[in-house]
DNA sequence: CATACGTGGCT
DNA sequence: TAGCCAAGTAT
């Protein structure tokens, strides 16, 4: 190694995770529909939206129903906004619903009803950040992008940093870990954000990793420093019960199960405490997720 | 940068 | 059982 190849990402350390990852993935890769052709960049997009925190097993329904019933932007986008959100089900985080109508419209009104190639574009559009703007230009469009989810950070964290979860926050090191790491090839840097998304969905899992099915053990910090445990502040904390995330959630599954405007008593039903309930219902309606009207009933709306 | 934002399965 | 965790985004 000379002086100018010393870095834990240059450019041979780099190839010699790709390879056995990718091999890995040719090998492994799950047979999901938004993988398929078909899909196109709508579907690309559309899962990408309900797999934010959701895990693949619930979306998988869902996504088949709502290509079905919106197999384009400009489908959805003529569609009210309150369908997509009753037609969510109970994904979680309905704004993401939301923002995927938003997303359609915004795809009719300025991209000819269709999805954008350019990350800037796709960024600009509600919903997506960061990360699913890289997503979808690099699975729809096989464009050179680094894709960093929860997954890949985790992947990243203990193969190249060697410790066992990465930060809370994306850190400006692990974006520059992920740059370093990016094949320079255009549909290689591609194939390598699908496939290490992947290994870290099904081998390097948060709670017990398979380092026996691991194509790149043998080169993994982590568990060559014998696997520490992850030493600093707690990664997490999300609490549930007895939230007003979970009054909302009851008030807009009344909703979503009603064909008619919802009377207030219905919604006053789902919750004892009303300071609380009211303080949900405000917060639903000023999300837009919920449409009160002059009669004092509710429902999703209807634009 | 911390926090709000749903839901359900798994250990 | 009480957390922990799941392809994040917006503020």
């Amino acid at each position: 190694m000379t002086a100018t190849s010393e870095t834990p990402t240059n450019a041979t350390a780099a190839t010699a995770l790709h390879t056995p990852v990718i091999a890995w993935f040719d090998a492994n890769a799950r047979d999901l529909p938004w993988r398929r052709p078909e899909a196109g960049a709508w579907g690309v997009m559309v899962s990408e939206f309900m797999l934010q925190q959701t895990p693949v097993s619930r979306v998988l329904p869902v996504y088949e129903q709502w290509m079905r019933r919106w197999p384009r932007p400009v489908d959805l986008a003529a569609d009210a906004p309150g369908e997509a959100v009753r037609a969510w089900g109970r994904l979680g985080y309905p704004r993401r619903a939301l923002r995927l109508h938003g997303a359609a419209v915004a795809m009719t009104d300025r991209h000819g009803g269709g999805v954008p190639s350019d990350h800037a574009q796709l960024l600009a559009l509600p919903g997506v950040g960061e990360y699913t703007a890289a997503a979808v230009a690099s699975f729809a469009y096989g464009q050179r992008h680094p894709v960093l989810d929860t997954n890949v950070r985790r992947v990243f964290a203990r193969t190249v940093t060697g410790v066992q979860y990465p930060p809370n926050a994306t850190t400006a090191a692990e974006r520059r870990i992920a740059r370093a790491l990016l094949p320079d090839e255009e549909a290689r840097a591609a194939r390598w954000a699908a496939a290490s998304m992947e290994l870290g969905a099904l081998v390097c899992t948060a709670k017990s990793p398979d380092c026996g099915a691991c194509p790149v053990s043998g080169q993994c910090a982590w568990r060559l420093a014998g696997k520490p445990a992850h030493d600093g502040p707690p990664r997490r904390g999300q609490t549930y019960a007895g939230t007003d995330r979970q009054v909302r959630g009851k008030l807009l599954a009344v909703l979503r199960e009603a064909d008619e405007p919802v009377p207030q008593a219905a919604l006053d039903a789902v919750w004892h405490e009303p300071v609380q309930r009211a303080r949900a219902l405000d917060g639903l309606v000023a999300d837009g997720l919920v449409e009160p009207l002059e009669d004092g009933r509710y429902r999703l709306p209807a634009a």
